[in-house]
DNA sequence: CAGTCTCGGGTGACTTGTCT
DNA sequence: AGACAAGTCACCCGAGACTG
């Protein structure tokens, strides 16, 4: 089976400002999971989560760590409101969970359905689990999503390495139908977050560049424009994306 | 002319998956 | 459980080309 994250567009307007890729795996792999959930918690193993999120390392408590720091930068996000005419981005908190709490169990070595959780190397896993509770506020970005959303497959996401492109990804994914997609410069560098130390040469080459190679399997016929201002020295106003729309079926 | 892009290179730090 | 190598990324630099 084909796990498909879907949401409200909405939350692209979300910049997972200061994700490592892996921690985006784990995001997206709870926000997977979430949608059409009436209880508003939700329960994990770290077993689902490993699968979900096809997390790789078997190293001792790193996944405990990464989830811990997911969670650390969840809470720090913002939620873009509008932009207005200056492309200037009004913010406001973004509390998407409210709770999230970590259950340990320390030597267990069985989950719920009695199944021995072990790593492919035969050495045992700690087990555990997590208890995600969705603020009501934002819980209808997941439930009764019948338009204006945007939808993936979870396994397609993860395959990509550079976050640029896992961001990139999503963002195009909201306009799949239509194959058109235009950034301002100021939007592409908030959705992205590219340093402000990137001149439009790293941009290029250490963005574009990335985005073309890895994104072209996913958009047919992704080519990416730049705009540019008729002002004294051409200055880069944003970047234009476009591909071959899927054809969505119902 | 000034301002900005283009293209190339270099360094060091952190992340990730694997190996012992 | 801890260490390692490759991959990814941030930051820095400079010469040359182009445009209004």
């Amino acid at each position: 089976m084909v796990e498909m994250v879907k949401y409200k567009n909405e939350l692209n307007r979300v910049a997972l400002e200061q994700f490592t890729p892996s921690e985006m795996n784990l995001f997206f792999a709870i926000v997977s999971r979430i949608r059409n959930k009436e209880d508003c918690v939700i329960r994990f193993s770290l077993k689902e989560i490993r699968e979900l999120a096809q997390y790789k390392p078997t190293a001792a408590n790193r996944l405990i760590e990464d989830l811990t720091h997911t969670y650390a930068k969840l809470l720090k996000l913002t939620y873009p409101h509008t932009y207005t005419k200056k492309d200037q981005v009004i913010i406001e908190s973004f509390n998407l969970f409210k709770n999230f709490e970590f259950c340990e169990e320390n030597e267990a070595t069985y989950d719920s359905s009695g199944e021995k959780i072990t790593a492919h190397t035969g050495t045992t896993l700690k087990d555990g689990y997590v208890d995600i509770a969705v603020n009501p506020h934002f819980s209808c970005l997941f439930n009764n999503v019948f338009s204006g959303f945007t939808q993936f497959s979870l396994s397609e996401f993860i395959s990509l390495k550079s976050k640029y492109a896992k961001n990139m990804f999503r963002l195009l994914k909201q306009f799949r139908s239509t194959g058109y997609r235009r950034f301002s410069i100021v939007e592409f560098r908030y959705m992205l977050s590219i340093p402000k130390s990137y001149q439009i040469g790293q941009i290029d080459q250490k963005i574009i560049q990335r985005l073309k190679q890895e994104l072209s399997p996913y958009f047919k016929n992704l080519t990416i424009r730049k705009e540019y201002a008729r002002t004294q020295g051409k200055k880069v106003t944003g970047y234009n994306f476009y591909f071959t729309p899927e054809k969505i079926y119902r």
